[in-house]
DNA sequence: AAAATAATGTGTTTATTTTACACATTAATT
DNA sequence: AATTAATGTGTAAAATAAACACATTATTTT
């Protein structure tokens, strides 16, 4: 990484020690981080949106983000802004990638890199949500402020590429669930009906559900047994992922 | 993003215009690019390589980057060092993610996004390439210097993903091949040995491959048919890509 | 208390996709 | 002319995914 050339015409060869100094405050980009936190709640995958501040936003709604300090990680950063938002820690968290349009941000200059996570919209909702925050409905987003649409579909496809391949959905429901429940995560998350029998039968094969003797309370309705993840049983019994499928 | 809380106390809203003007030096953080250039050569996958300039990494390999100017768009940042190191222009061109480790470089904080791109060699080699610049097999480097080589396994490991899902590989290859070095290149890049004629039927049946009439020349057996991509006659025909498949 | 409701729980059959596998052909080389 | 080394081609078996229906259970309604 930046070891080589400094400048656009790469006259000579520099190392980055010597930019360091020299370049020091010119070169210098102000870098934020994005949340995009996803919540599932009433059959719907939600997304935690805040009331933009800035006036050529005025009343848009826009992602959770903040600069990045200089001695801060950046995942370090993703989720202090996940505890300030949520109160929550531990949570599940990927980045998803970089935004660095010239034009994105009005205030000048702002690299983002965009984060993805999963939190149990039961647990945060217990904490305060000032009315600056709001649930919204994924597909139900026409326009943020900032590029944080794109940043938002960026995240939410790559949501949808990883559900499918890794056990993330787990992440959206209270440790015990039902098989309805996690069937709904799925179906909101990759916009689709599935059919609940041949559902139930895959998860039921890669074995990492526990049936914990328990059932669904207080459901108007035939209760169903409740399950929980078992991360230790999943363990990478590594799909062998090798095949071309345009 | 970034538009909430400065500092990490999160002690009042204010703006990022605020915050632009307010903390506009101290606030920053040099922010590089670092290209993993593929190319494909004697059946192997190749990343091309530099030595490094820093003292710490006396003789050590690295990617090659530079740093990011404030008024450039990363992606342009990115097809600079591409051009300048391989005389390349319009060369297949991804972002991997972001690296931001506080102790990544040794000169101080430095943020780098990482991109993948895939070049045909044979393009390239016509070009100087000076001695500092070398093509090395993927699987033969143990390491380099700064965090480079987690840059690149994260990049190798997203190219493997992509290169199963969508017609990448041909950017590899020179506008005319066989089926025998396509198949080269998928076994390289996955590691694996395939069956030809599954392989030949699967390309035959997504049909944008297209037999030129001609044949391969100078190889000491029986040639093959030459084909080319059509990327019109590929044009998103949509798997449907709803299943799970851990 | 009985009937109606609404969802759970469970297997089999069919269709599709993937894998395994062998021999005649062609051009170059010996 | 014989040998070599790869190309070009089709079918059968196996595995995976999709389609599909009915009895059961707790709740709610009558």
């Amino acid at each position: 990484m930046a070891s080589i050339v400094k400048g656009k015409e790469a006259k000579s060869i520099k190392s980055l020690l010597d930019i360091q100094s020299e370049v020091k405050v010119i070169n210098r980009i102000a870098l934020s981080v994005d949340c995009v936190i996803f919540g599932f709640d009433e059959n719907k995958l939600k997304v935690l949106l805040i009331r933009s501040d800035l006036k050529k936003f005025q009343g848009k709604w826009s992602l959770l983000g903040d600069l990045v300090d200089p001695k801060e990680e950046l995942d370090s950063a993703a989720n202090r802004i996940l505890k300030q938002r949520t109160g929550l820690d531990d949570v599940y968290l990927e980045q998803v990638r970089t935004f660095g349009c010239l034009e994105r941000h009005p205030a000048g200059r702002v690299v983002t890199v965009a984060y993805y996570s999963l939190i149990n919209i039961q647990h945060h909702k217990l904490k305060i949500l000032d009315n600056e925050l709001h649930w919204h409905d994924v597909n139900d987003i026409a326009e943020l402020a900032f590029d944080h649409k794109r940043i938002l579909d960026s995240s939410y496809e790559q949501l949808q590429r990883r559900v499918q391949e890794h056990p993330l959905a787990f992440s959206l429901l209270p440790k015990k669930f039902s098989m309805r429940e996690l069937q709904n995560v799925y179906e909101s998350i990759l916009d689709t009906k599935m059919d609940r029998r041949n559902f139930r039968k895959k998860f039921f094969a890669m074995d990492f559900l526990v049936d914990i003797g328990q059932m669904e309370q207080d459901v108007p309705h035939r209760p169903g047994k409740l399950y929980h993840f078992n991360y230790s049983k999943y363990e990478k019994k590594k799909k062998k992922w090798v095949g071309i499928d345009f």
